[in-house]
DNA sequence: TCAATTAGTCAAAAAAACATGACCACCAAC
DNA sequence: GTTGGTGGTCATGTTTTTTTGACTAATTGA
């Protein structure tokens, strides 16, 4: 059977399957982190406090199912994977933008 | 002693406060009934299928405490509430349509 | 060969979000 | 005075999200 991950609801408020891509305790913070090069598993676990594999392995695995980030295995001397904002992810700088102007 | 709602993260990830305020599994439906006009407790549970008093009262009182929504006390004929978007609110629209060209 | 770093997985527990059903108070119409 | 609509609260239960801790497996450097 063919289904998709859309709710009814979603059918009529498009910003709600954006918000869920975003959402999470996690995610904003990596996307952040990503604006400012490529990201790895156990750095990322360096830099946010708190965090555990768990969290961040699913973070990193869904945002990348969402077409945010995209995995790459880097050839280099300590063969590594990179995680790198996709083209659809450098685009969404523009929704964090638009936040930044709203801190109560 | 004086207090904030930020945790250490959002002090360096802004978005993250806002998406907090915008999520969730009614808020974004709510906000965009209300950039039609004004909306009310019972009308929303019956334009929001599959939601509850409940959740609708959490969605609320929230969106009023992230000075999303106003509420107001209507003294008219049937004497009612209406929850109208703040000026904050309908800044926020900003936010909603840069979500829109993302619809994967 | 041993230890560390890489990047994870898995099962389970704890915490947070969401839903259910009962109840309440007020007002108006019948 | 009972029914129906307004707008909720409260206690409880279920479901989803997040955390914890144990474990794996490949690579690297000493």
């Amino acid at each position: 059977m063919t289904t998709n991950n859309f709710s009814q609801d979603e059918a009529s408020c498009p910003a709600e399957g954006i918000l869920k891509q975003l959402s999470g305790k996690w995610k904003p913070q990596i996307f952040r982190l990503a604006l400012d090069g490529p990201v790895r598993f156990n750095a990322l676990l360096r830099q946010l406090p708190g965090s555990n594999k768990q969290s961040v392995a699913t973070a990193l695995k869904e945002m990348e199912e969402a077409d945010i980030l995209v995995k790459t295995v880097v050839q280099e001397k300590p063969l590594h994977i990179e995680y790198t904002l996709s083209e659809r992810g450098r685009a969404m700088v523009t929704v964090f933008r638009s936040m930044e102007g709203f801190l109560s």
